[in-house]
DNA sequence: CTTCGTTGTATACAATCGTATACCTTATTA
DNA sequence: TAATAAGGTATACGATTGTATACAACGAAG
């Protein structure tokens, strides 16, 4: 059944690539038809109907298989780069003892983080204009889901920023608040680095001067104003 | 010929609304056919043509339309938030001066103003509803056009900025794209407001805390952290 | 070896599609 | 008043659509 499904499936996965390519080269996932779908596919169009039920079906299998690609991935890229500035074993040291070094250290995270992620973004174009298209696409169940999966995202950030001590301490809710606004600004930036090649360099720069101005305004926001005038003294 | 236009247009006029309706109701601008639109509208398939090349010039002319309908409102409402805190004639006080009462003013205009845009964008529902799908959608012209409207909304903004002295003084550059971070981040919002009218009060407070905090962050890291520190204090 | 569920195909058909052509009204204008 | 242009309709046609029904290949289970 296992090696059934992850052998066998080839009709099943080459529908879903070809609605990856028609989404991203011309329509919107509801904008093509099934048949034109099956025809990208080198398939007969009722195979559709041996693997989906609709095309949220479709949308919804494609949307989960993103999920479970991205999500962990870009968790990693977070550590990964956290690590790259302080080594794992390093003795934690906190934003009231050295507020300049934290302080430091959270904008090379934050500058390295956004330059994993468009790397990634880069080399998944499809499946983010894919997501972000449907998430205000016209399809309501499409939508749910994908904002789920923005919540997901979000979520992670803001318990990373915490594990990771990228901030000054902040409510649960406003430190959630600001990861979400941050991974929607992440997504639709990711929209212009994909469109704009010559303009990839000034993207990363603005998306990473956004997300310090966002948490530094939080933080200051939150009552560290001292610490962060320290910092920057 | 004037008369002629606004008068007797009515199919244009017609079929404009019924896209507005498609679009927002269920389909993205693209994904529906010629025929529903017309019958949707109360015509003959053909009067399409009477107006329109096709379904990026329908798009276009939306959008032109809601260019024209909705960026001096918003100018007005910035305006008008301003002066509900400050009447028109009464003296400038500078940053230097005052600290905080120019940041309590601040923040007062900002959340005016996102309660009278989210109020805004209660009243015209099908407009942003269209033009957030298409600025992501599958018409690179629209999309062109739609990220042109944008960025004229975030030089309105920058500028009304500077001259409301919203803001202690920011590089034109660092000040644009904040404006834009902010305008990017309404109009993703105003699809939530439309969607979830129950939590309409949380996102309008989420909107204004989020313009506070990217606001105030970029003044900080501008080298405000002073002004900042003494109004908070 | 037979049976059966899964995956894919072939054929078919009514509905809908975009659009070409021709025609009718009405208002403007020469 | 006659001519013209603009806005809207009627009809028609070939192409494409979604999907129903029937059938073929094949691996797994009995």
């Amino acid at each position: 059944m296992s090696q059934t499904k992850s052998v066998l499936a080839e009709g099943k996965r080459l529908l879903m690539g070809a609605a990856l390519n028609l989404t991203a080269n011309t329509r919107s996932l509801s904008a093509f038809s099934l048949r034109e779908l099956a025809r990208s596919a080198g398939l007969n169009p009722n195979t559709f109907y041996r693997h989906f039920k609709d095309f949220d079906d479709l949308g919804l299998t494609i949307i989960e298989e993103m999920m479970n690609q991205i999500r962990q991935p870009l968790r990693d890229l977070r550590r990964e780069a956290a690590e790259s500035v302080v080594p794992p074993g390093s003795p934690a040291i906190s934003w009231q003892e050295n507020p300049r070094l934290n302080f430091v250290r959270s904008i090379q995270v934050s500058n390295v983080t956004v330059k994993l992620f468009f790397e990634f973004v880069e080399s998944n174009p499809k499946a983010f204009i894919l997501g972000v298209r449907e998430l205000h696409g016209s399809s309501p169940v499409l939508r749910k889901a994908l904002r789920q999966l923005m919540k997901g995202f979000a979520q992670d950030m803001a318990e990373d920023i915490e594990v990771l001590g990228l901030l000054p301490t902040l409510s649960q809710e406003s430190l959630l608040s600001v990861a979400e606004v941050i991974s929607r600004e992440m997504f639709q930036l990711s929209m212009d680095y994909i469109e704009e090649p010559e303009r990839r360099d000034e993207i990363c720069q603005q998306a990473g001067t956004s997300i310090v101005n966002l948490t530094m305004g939080s933080a200051v926001m939150a009552g560290h104003v001292g610490l962060i005038a320290d910092a920057l003294r």
